[in-house]
DNA sequence: GCTACGATGTGTACAGCGCTCACATTAGGC
DNA sequence: GCCTAATGTGAGCGCTGTACACATCGTAGC
């Protein structure tokens, strides 16, 4: 808006096309984000975001990949290199908050199926999956580190979409966190003693 | 189809939706669930489920209903009355197993938010919640079991998605249930040894 | 400095969607 | 046998994604 508005060419449509999603996710929780409605917010005819985004979905999967970024930073933020399972847990608690605080984000980025040919979308995945690998070998030592990882980002991944799904109550902020905190520490009690 | 598909009343349109919009789920995988399809799938008019159901929603919700039957039968299928880690891991290999054969059906049920308004979901979903309690109970005496149950709903519900959203390869049926198995075992070592 | 071209944005159009409303048809109680 | 309420039809509105022809403009080559 700040500049050149009303220029025939925008300058720079592809990230006005972002930013216009990204406000009406947070706008409207359940936003089924509409590419018209983006092309609007960025003050551009409707077929204008064709010539940045082969269709809807390259638009979708581009927001995931920003999603992916800052859920990562999120996690990042909440602890940098969790080695216990307090650690652990304030990471998993992190998530679930990223998924309740940008639900309709969080949507977008693992509801619409992982297209193969995504290769932004196949990296971001990979990448958290490197992430959890690297907590789970740090946390659980001498545990199967695949099993283990996997059950853990599913238990946490889980946790999520059960409360952004209203499957668990997620109306009071620290008795979430609580409650992911207990699922967690359930969860470790196990290999620690294993070992 | 068989009964008397040409009268001008269909006799009972409701069940013939809900049928329709289950083979349109069964046979597109990534299928929107049309209203309009599944009236022309039960050969009448765009309008007229608008005579059984008040929206799209309720439509949605009514077949979700009908997956969490169909879901809670399977488990029980699975193990009826699961009490060891071995029952446990064969009722989630059942839960996955699941979600991967009905992908669409299963992405209905879960991924629309539970309207608080709608009773038939809320007490689906608060089945699902007791039978896991139940399981948990006899599976791992002696642990907390309300963090416990949450921890193991929400890792077999966080493997059924992962997979179904292509992060974990669900490719191979079997590596997928040697998968699962291997994460609620991972899970177990845990309580099991904490008592 | 002009010109031609490629990149970018516009406008029109089409089919499909959810949903509303006036109307047609029919089943079942009196 | 008629009347009413339940059920199905059809036209229509505004929305959607997307294809297409056209308009505008930055810039590279002369």
């Amino acid at each position: 808006m700040s500049k050149a508005a009303d220029r025939y060419h925008h300058g720079d449509l592809r990230a006005a096309c972002l930013r216009a999603a990204r406000e009406l996710l947070e706008e409207d929780g359940s936003a089924a984000l509409s590419l018209r409605a983006v092309a609007r917010r960025a003050g551009v005819s409707a077929t204008a975001p064709y010539r940045h985004f082969a269709d809807r979905d390259a638009l979708v999967s581009a927001v995931a990949a920003e999603g992916y970024g800052e859920l990562g930073a999120k996690l990042n933020e909440a602890h940098p290199e969790p080695s216990t399972t307090e650690d652990l847990a304030a990471v998993a608690v992190a998530y679930v908050r990223f998924a309740l605080d940008h639900p309709a984000l969080f949507r977008v980025m693992f509801v619409e199926p992982c297209d193969p040919g995504s290769a932004e979308r196949v990296a971001a995945t990979a990448a958290i999956s490197g992430y959890v690998s690297g907590i789970v070998e740090r946390a659980f030592p001498g545990a199967e580190p695949e099993a283990l990882s996997t059950a853990v980002w599913a238990l946490v991944h889980g946790l999520a979409f059960l409360h952004l799904d209203g499957k668990l109550d997620a109306s009071d902020a620290d008795a979430v966190a609580t409650r992911v905190h207990a699922a967690v520490r359930a969860m470790h009690t196990a290999s620690s003693l294993a070992e």
